[in-house]
DNA sequence: TATGAATGAGCGTTCATTCAT
DNA sequence: TATGAATGAACGCTCATTCAT
């Protein structure tokens, strides 16, 4: 593996443990089995490796979700599929999940950042879809994709807590139903 | 204003704005017009500063809105007032509600600190009820409560960012209808 | 008792156990169970508290020891009761005994703060004594002094290292033979 | 000279001035011409770098004594010599005198720690040797040792105190003496 | 690319001392 | 005498970043 990678992995799983301020640079640079130089050789500044990590964790998001829409689905089963994809993502990447939210009550976090991604460009698209035809209630767009991505978070957070997996059809369906309904009308 | 209440407020407006990381302590003391070892006269740590910090705040928002929930209320109507009074409250409290968003992502947060507060012990003895009496989803009390909170925040935040007010009715209810379907049976 | 001696009392336990910098002054007044500011008034500075603590622990072994000293006694009587006395002094006032091997390294201590001290002149009087009557070697009196202390020191560290009293009068006897041999012509 | 030894060295003349309380890390930096950082780079603590330079005297003290004993020399020559190295390395090298001195009154030293180095190891060695052959009084080595290490502070203690130094051997032989006297039969 | 020693500003905290009451 | 809140300089230590190699 190279180093840059090696030096994401380790940063992400000590952001995710101790914070970003509770994580110093040499510490990521000696976990990764590299020097405390080479770091700043790949990311000049340690903000500049969190926004890098940000954008590497929603690009691996895009990548894992997308596929699984299929052309031919429903508005809510391509939404179903969103969802349920994110859940998974975040259950099965700890890291990635705390890394995220983090990020976002942080001061790096800018909004205008969030909406260059292809990823919240996609599911906009989506939501901006359902509104037109009358599936959603009247309520902006951005909301509702914010609305959604809150329970996601708070979905992941409690099956996290209670040391849950999604291998209840039934129960993710109902927790899905929560979302939905919040925005369908 | 005695100086622990100057050290406070003060803390909450710079934590607000540059994160518990980005401020000093001596910061916090000079822009309160105290001085340095004082703050740790009242908070023996940085640590402690922001959590007395936190159970400040809840009790202000138990102080708020419980006195608001008038006794023959219908549960929905009950659900409606904590949940308006707590968007109000987060409207009105800026440095408050940046407070606590950070507060909760960050190391010094622990779920049973939260649960001990009588705020949201109230919360959870609704919605427990809401769920006997059949209105509620079938899903964990804890789950809803938090959702509910995540959505209170979602919508706080879309507020905030877009500049705007509750003073349209018609668009408030709209909002809570949001929440109040994504729990309601 | 009164707040300048129940002072006195704690600041030489403190000061045993963790050393004078490492013995704040607002420890000694709340574990003396006096307020802060008062140890001000007795003590200008924790210098003086200090240097007043040392005339306290010499005054007292003065009172101790000197009394048990009597007139007809031959010079190595003498010495001998001055010696016994020392060490019973210092192993049954542990407090005593730590304080002084501290305050004698650092740099409140200055020899001629000692020299003023009336134990220390009998001690030297005693020496002089036997100096001109040709008891001792030919060395010059403070030096003798300072190596009975060392001995002193010595021994009751020793004496403490290994829980040990001075309840065998052939082992006291023999400690002692060591320190007047090294002065005895 | 790298850093790591101008450090040691000027760490040592503060510490021997000023005492270790009495002495900033940012200062011992200053001083020795290094940043403040690098100080933490090579001793972890300010308390490893008491320690460190305990180590270090008494490594240079060995160096400094050991080879001057010779293979067919007497017990008392033996002793002799060793007094004399100590005496000598004390009164030239005035700064590990001080320091030495403070450091094994404060709660840095523990017994153990001293036990374990070679030096302490060979005198007790030599010590041993004089008690089983009947050349010393029947009291424990480590008492004897403890006792030597005393009279040798004292000594040098009082050499410098007065401006002397031990270029007359009459009077070192003297001094000798009277620590021999103290242990021998 | 890569190392790791080196920098130095900045931080949380301590504590002797002062002062209003 | 007595209190204890208040002061503020100083300290040990951290850490993002630089730089010589």
């Amino acid at each position: 593996m190279d180093k840059r990678t090696k030096l994401i992995i380790t940063a992400k799983r000590l952001f995710s443990e101790h914070g970003f301020y509770g994580t110093a640079t040499a510490r990521i640079a000696r976990e990764a089995g590299v020097s405390n130089g080479i770091l700043f050789h790949y990311f000049p500044t340690k903000d500049l490796l969190i926004k890098a990590m940000f954008f590497d964790v929603k690009d691996r998001l895009f990548d894992y979700s997308v596929g699984q829409v299929y052309k031919g689905a429903t508005l809510k089963e391509s939404i179903y599929t969103l969802w349920l994809a994110a859940v998974e993502f975040n259950l099965e990447n700890a890291n990635d999940f705390e890394f995220i939210r983090q990020f976002e009550t942080s001061p790096f976090y800018r909004t205008e950042t969030e909406l260059e991604h292809r990823y919240v460009q996609l599911c906009l698209e989506l939501i901006d879809k359902g509104i037109e035809e009358g599936q959603f209630k009247q309520i902006p767009a951005m909301l509702i994709f914010k609305s959604i991505s809150a329970q996601v978070e708070t979905t992941v957070r409690f099956l996290k807590m209670n040391n849950m997996v999604l291998d209840d059809v039934e129960f993710t369906h109902r927790l899905f139903e929560m979302a939905w309904d919040s925005l369908a009308k």
